[in-house]
DNA sequence: GTGATTGCAAATCTTTTGCACTAAA
DNA sequence: TTTAGTGCAAAAGATTTGCAATCAC
């Protein structure tokens, strides 16, 4: 195997003062190498097991929450009951495929908020999040 | 005491379809006697015990979502891990104080979406959910 | 009566936690 | 070594479901 890709994944865990063991190399390789992913920390688990890689569903939990904390990812909520972690941290927004639960970024400046509302006092903007939900069109297409 | 609100309600839930039971009735007045009200299931279940109207949870939920369904309601997703059930249906956006975890409607049309970005193919608009979320104003002034 | 609705408790699902064990520095 | 990180299994929430009892029509 290659070690380019392992190099780059050492570089950016210790830049974010990760310790990079073994199971924190292979969840940013399986999310990094591919960029603009959505996953659930159950998608991962998966393909971690599936790329022999065996990590527990603990640590993949805790691993998600150690990256959004270093700034590698960014949780977004638009569904119940599950939270998708997104490699893409830079501004932008999202489309929500109601019928298959799946989500994707909306592209480039696509879509933007037009006029900003007064904040509250004593608060300021965290990030705005924009969430364009689809829901298929006709009775026969698919998703 | 009065029963003004008593009709109303059995009305809206006649129109929608439901058959005006005891706690669906209940339920109905909690949430609709105030407007731009955010409930989780968890509140309006202990709201209901204070207003001496016992019901379970779980109809609570069941509850929930047939107001939903019927267009009574609307489900609002910001948190990981609790739906917030907004008796706003109008066209509107929210903001999220991420410290308390409270939503709030943003008045009118304080904040809309410039441009639509196109829409994948077989897909329609179901929604757009913009979402502010707010947190407490830094001691200092940062730009 | 008859079918819709409810309540309860158990079941599910996602996520978190406690703690002994293992591995990186 | 020493300390951070991991795995497991149990715990914690939030939500749902199965089914007998109850209520609206």
């Amino acid at each position: 195997m290659n070690e380019r890709p392992f190099a780059r994944v050492i570089g950016m865990l210790q830049a974010a003062g990760l310790r990079p063991t073994r199971q924190r190399i292979a969840l940013a390789r399986l999310l990094f190498d591919r960029s603009d992913r959505h996953a659930t920390a159950e998608e991962l688990h998966a393909e971690a097991d599936e790329a022999r890689v065996p990590v527990s569903l603990a640590t993949v939990y805790n691993t998600l929450h150690q990256f959004t904390e270093a700034g590698l990812l960014r949780e977004v909520v638009v569904a119940p009951g599950r939270s998708y972690f997104d490699t893409n941290t830079r501004e932008h927004h999202h489309f929500f495929y109601e019928n298959s639960g799946r989500i994707e970024d909306i592209p480039g400046d696509a879509v933007s908020v037009s006029a900003l509302p007064q904040l509250p006092p004593g608060h300021r903007l965290a990030r705005i999040d924009v969430v364009v939900r689809l829901a298929k069109d006709a009775p026969e297409k698919l998703d």
